[in-house]
DNA sequence: TTATTAAATTAACGGTGTTAAGTTAACGAC
DNA sequence: GTCGTTAACTTAACACCGTTAATTTAATAA
């Protein structure tokens, strides 16, 4: 059966085939009710040879998640081309919520799971290139709307701003996936609670309230 | 060995045995890693002991995690006395993220893990009891600055700015615990992010802007 | 003193990630 | 063409997990 010798084109091939079986497991039915077994039957091949293709588990799914930051920052994409940077701030935000609400099990994997830390140069993501590190996009964002002027005058560090409008956001979703369903606490609908954020940040950061 | 007939009160006391040991490894180890032979271990007992007085695995960790909530809780309780409800409000926020940063695991296995929905019924908790339950508490502090007249006009609703301030929390407190040590991203300290969030919440909340 | 029974233990089951040992079929050398 | 070599894959097996069933122990109640 084994037809031998695969280019390393084919083998590649083979690594996303499996990725692809994977996320989709992960994503229906979380990363750790997911088995290697499971991973393989899907895709008709034995536990053991996916050893051949990722080292272990936890590098597997390092790999499907760094394909889905990927993925992430294709999704952030088409709003870095909005000329006005108040408005590319704003739909830039939106869409990563919107990506964050579509993809809970994605969006779980990426940043609400605890892995060991990621090293920059053994991820298969490009650091500080724009059209796949989502980060670099997010700062780019900030910086540019820092230099249109748009944020009060104390706000001197893009970074800061970045990282706390990040956390206002990352915060908004992760009590959505995570507790949702939650019968402790009497959410109020999600569009609104995502319109307060929005309003919150924007009276919080921009140097004129935003029109109406 | 067994001395036979145990007091409903001398029961009591093993389960909280249990739970200690438990909590102990949760927090060095994180959940998943603590298996129940280790817990039993720690305490002397065969694994299969602890299935004498909690049902499973899940039903340990749900115990542990009540008691933390209940341990929040009581940690939040102190500045609910504060007289101005401004600084009522800040304080209850400060002591809240001081919890999860002197926490990380506690908070990550109460806020940031996937759990089934909790049933408030099935909880040791009582719901709605200001000096058990830490939701009820941040929205009677939200509702005492509400009814003081310190936040905007147009924002009517306690509840909607409760969850809103949470979830802003929130973010900054999982993001650090999470990704702190992800050389992906050049943090902030995190005094200085707290900093920032607290203030962008003030400028977006508050009528008039905090006092310097 | 003895039968009962609560409290605990050991044995065992099915399932997990992973490794070691085998199997199969395509290739290069003669 | 055939024959080792070896890449690709499978089966067998290991150690460990949560959990259940069967068993032991010792204090009590008659």
């Amino acid at each position: 059966m084994p037809p031998k010798v695969k280019t390393d084109a084919e083998k590649q091939l083979i690594r996303t085939v499996i990725m692809d079986a994977a996320r989709e497991l992960f994503i229906h039915q979380g990363v750790d009710a997911v088995t290697m077994r499971a991973v393989a039957n899907k895709i008709g091949y034995s536990a053991t040879s996916i050893y051949l293709y990722f080292s272990d588990k936890e590098q597997l799914l390092r790999a499907v998640v760094d394909a889905d930051v990927l993925k992430l920052a294709q999704a952030l994409q088409s709003t870095l081309k909005i000329s006005d940077p108040l408005e590319r701030f704003l739909q830039f935000g939106k869409h990563y919520v919107q990506f964050a609400l579509a993809n809970p099990n994605h969006y779980r994997m990426m940043f609400m799971t605890q892995h060991p830390p990621c090293d920059p140069a053994l991820s298969s993501i490009e650091q500080h290139n724009p059209e796949q590190d989502a980060y670099a996009q997010l700062i780019g964002v900030v910086n540019n709307a820092c230099e249109a002027g748009i944020f009060k005058d104390e706000l001197t560090d893009p970074v800061l701003i970045a990282q706390t409008i990040w956390a206002a956001m990352h915060g908004l979703c992760a009590l959505q996936i995570n507790l949702a369903e939650d019968a402790w606490i009497d959410w109020r609908p999600m569009e609104t609670r995502i319109e307060m954020m929005v309003n919150m940040c924007l009276h919080g950061l921009l140097k004129a309230a935003p029109h109406e």
